[in-house]
DNA sequence: TCGCCATGCAAAAACGTACTGTCATGGAAG
DNA sequence: CTTCCATGACAGTACGTTTTTGCATGGCGA
C-alpha cells in the first residue's frame, strides 16, 4: 500500500469522489483549468464560442464550484452573521419576538437580493460559543442590540469585519455603523399624543434591564414628566419573562395614583392592558387610554383595537444590510456611520377619547395590510 | 519584478496580510505547524507541556483558524440551510409568521447545541437564487413545506447533501426524512371537541393554495363532515393575502347556512372571526364557538379568550435538527426517516359554552407561558 | 548487541478554486 | 521580410488547513 503512493506528479490521486470539480470539467472539455474558471466566471478573454462549449460540459457533468474553496481563495464567503441575544438556553427574548422576526425577515431580504446569505449565529455568553462562531467565515455581522462591552464585537472588529449595529452601541463599543429609532422622540411624541387626547396622569410599563432601548425610552419619559410638571408613575419587570406582563399592568392599575393613560414598552404589554382594566372595569379608551409598542397586527383587532407605536423593524432590517454591504465592498468611501430611522404612531380607538359616541358604536376599521416595509 | 517571484520555495510569499495563519504559530513556537494543528485539535500525541504551549503562543498571536480552509480540508462546513418559502420579493408569509418564527427559533438553538449555526436560504424561484445557494457549502438543509417538485431538494440529495423537510413531502420528493403534525388526528380531535360543545354545524375557514398542511386540514374536516352527517360550510381565501382573511370570515358569517362553530386554519383567522361576529351581533361562545390554528400567545387574552390548536412549532423544528444532525454525522445507521408530532389543542373559553355564566364573569385564566418548547 | 515498541514531531500531499504572468499564433503594418 | 500587437489559452502557484505517512530518538527486554 505504501507503493501506490508514488503515482505520477501530475494528475494527482484521480479521487474518484462524488462531485465532479473544475479539474474533471476541464478534462472532459478540452481545455485549462484556468479557461474553465474564465468561462463560468464571465473574466479573461475567451471567445463566445469557448465560454458556451466550457458552460455546456459544466452543465452536463453537473459541475458545482465548490464554495468552500472559493472562500479560500477571494476570501469573501458571501455570508453575513446576525447576532441574536440569548436567555439562557434559548435564542433571542418573547418580548422582542415579532419585533426580530420581522426585523430578520427583511434583513434577509435584504441580504439575498445583494447575493448574500444571514447566518444565524448568538451573542456569546456561552465558551461554547465562540466555536461556532470562529467555525463559519462572515463577511461581516449585524448585531442587534449589542452589549456594552461585547467580546464577539470587540473580536470581530479586531479581525477587520465590519460590524453594524441595530440599536446604538453602548459604551465605547467600536462598531463600524450603526442604525436606531429616535426612541426620544418617538415617547415624546406619543405622550404628546396622550396629552391631546385628554390624558391626565400617564403611566409607563417598562423593562428593568438596561439595554439601550429600555433605558432611552425611560429617561425620555421621564424627561417628558418633568416637562409636563406631571409625577412619573411606572411599573418595571422583567421583560423577558412573558408572564410578568400581565402581572405589572395590574400592579399598575392597581396603585392609588392610578394613571388615566398608560404607554407599554413592549408587545404583550397591550393585550395585558386590556385584559387588567376589564379585571378592574374600566372601560378603554373612556376610563383608561392605551398604546403600547408592538409590529403585531393583532391590535388592529382587538376590541378596542389599540394604538401602537412601530418602530418599523422592516426598515431597519432593511438599512443595516444595506450599512454592512456597503462597508464589505468598500464601495462608498466610508458609508455613513450612523443612521437614525423614524417609528410610526399606529393611531387606533384605544387612545382616542371619543367626544360623544359609544366605543362599542365605532366600527373596526378595515385591516391594513402589515405595511410591507419601506 | 518577474524576478521577485523565484523567492524560496519554502516559506512562501511571507504574506504580511492581517490574521495570523498556523505557519506563524509554528514558527512563533518553534514547532512544526502539524504539532501546532494537533496540540490546537488536541489529535496526536503531544505531551501536554508542548500543547500548553502552542495554545498559549496562538492566543498571543491572536490565531484564528480560518474556517474555509478547515472546510475545504474536512469537507464540513457546520451549516445548516434553512429554506423558506418566498412570495414575490418577500422570504415567507404572514400567515406562517408566529409558525416559522417559533420554528426556525428552536431549530437555531438546538443547531448550535451541537455546534452548528443555520443559514437562511431562499426557496429557489428566481435564477439568482441558485447563485447563492451554491455559494454557501452546506452540511445539510432544512426544508420547510417543500412544493411538490422543488428543484433545490432534488439538486442537494443529488449531490449527497442530506435534506429534512418539515411537512410531508408531497409527490415523490427524496428527502432524508421528513417531520410532520398529525394534521388528520388534529382536525378530527378538534371538530370532535366542538361538537362536544354542542356545535350542530361547524364551518370552516381554509386557504386557496394547494400546500400539504391546508390540503390534508380540508380533507380531514369534509370526512369528518361526512361521518357526522353534516354538510360542509367553508369559505376559502388566498392565505398569504393578509387583508384577505377578515373579507373571509365575514362571508362565512354572512351565509344563510350559517354555521354555529368555526374552525380556522390560519393564525389571523381568530381575531378577524371575533371582529366579524361583533359586526353580526354574535356573541361568542354563546351564539358562535371559534377555534384557531395559532401559535400566537394573544389568543390567551382576548375577549374572550380563544381556544386554540398549536402546532407545537418549537417541537418540530427541534426534531427536524435533531433528525437532520444524525443523518449528517451518520452516527445512527439510518435514522427513522417519517416522524409524525402530536399537536396540543388549548382549550379556552370561545369554544366552551358555559352552562348559565354570562361569559363577562368568567375571569380570564392566567396567562401561561408560551410553552417553551419539549 | 540487537530488535522492538512507544513517543514526539515533521514533511508533504491533498482540498478546489482564482489569478498572475507568460507563451504561441497569426495577421496587419512597416 | 521583419516588427508588433491582439487574441486565445495555459502553467503554476497561493489560499490555510487536516491528515497520512514516516523518521528519529531513547528505553527496555532478550
Amino acid at each position: 500500500m505504501t507503493a501506490a503512493k508514488h503515482q505520477v506528479t501530475r494528475t494527482p490521486g484521480r479521487r474518484t469522489s462524488g462531485r465532479a470539480g473544475i479539474r474533471d470539467v476541464a478534462a472532459a472539455a478540452g481545455v485549462s483549468i484556468t479557461t474553465v474558471s474564465d468561462a463560468l466566471n464571465g473574466k479573461g478573454r475567451l471567445p463566445e464560442a469557448t465560454r458556451r462549449h466550457v458552460r455546456t460540459v459544466a452543465d452536463r457533468l453537473g459541475y458545482r464550484p465548490s464554495a468552500a474553496a472559493r472562500t479560500l481563495r477571494t476570501g469573501k464567503s458571501g455570508l453575513i452573521g446576525l447576532t441574536v441575544t440569548t436567555y439562557g438556553e434559548e435564542p433571542f427574548t418573547f418580548t422582542e419576538f415579532a419585533y426580530f422576526a420581522e426585523m430578520a425577515r427583511a434583513a434577509t431580504s435584504a441580504a439575498l437580493a445583494r447575493g448574500y446569505a444571514l447566518v444565524i449565529l448568538p451573542a456569546a455568553s456561552q465558551h461554547r460559543d465562540f466555536d461556532v462562531w470562529s467555525n463559519v467565515a462572515l463577511d461581516g455581522t449585524v448585531v442587534i442590540d449589542p452589549a456594552d462591552n461585547d467580546p464577539v464585537v470587540t473580536e470581530l472588529v479586531r479581525q477587520g469585519i465590519p460590524v453594524v449595529s441595530d440599536g446604538r452601541p453602548g459604551g465605547s463599543l467600536p462598531v463600524t455603523a450603526w442604525v436606531d429609532n429616535d426612541h426620544e422622540a418617538a415617547v415624546t411624541g406619543l405622550l404628546d399624543h396622550l396629552a391631546a387626547a385628554g390624558a391626565r396622569r400617564i403611566g409607563l410599563l417598562t423593562g428593568t434591564s438596561t439595554d439601550t432601548y429600555t433605558r432611552l425610552s425611560t429617561t425620555a419619559y421621564l424627561n417628558w414628566c418633568e416637562r409636563a410638571g406631571q409625577s412619573p408613575v411606572y411599573e418595571a419587570y422583567p421583560a423577558h419573562d412573558p408572564c410578568a406582563s400581565a402581572v405589572a399592568a395590574d400592579r399598575l392599575l392597581a396603585r392609588p395614583d392610578r394613571p388615566d393613560a398608560v404607554y407599554g414598552l413592549f408587545d404583550p404589554n397591550g393585550t395585558d392592558l386590556l385584559a387588567a382594566a376589564r379585571r378592574y372595569g374600566l372601560r378603554v379608551p373612556d376610563d383608561l387610554l392605551v398604546v403600547c409598542c408592538s409590529e403585531s397586527s393583532v391590535y388592529a383587532t382587538t376590541e378596542p383595537p389599540i394604538t401602537t407605536l412601530s418602530l418599523k423593524p422592516g426598515r431597519i432590517g432593511t438599512t443595516v444590510i444595506q450599512l454592512l454591504i456597503d462597508a464589505i465592498e468598500g464601495t462608498t468611501g466610508r458609508p455613513q456611520g450612523e443612521q437614525v430611522m423614524p417609528t410610526e404612531l399606529i393611531v387606533r380607538a384605544s387612545s382616542h377619547r371619543p367626544p360623544h359616541c359609544r366605543p362599542h358604536a365605532t366600527v373596526a376599521a378595515p385591516r391594513t395590510p402589515p405595511a410591507v416595509d419601506q
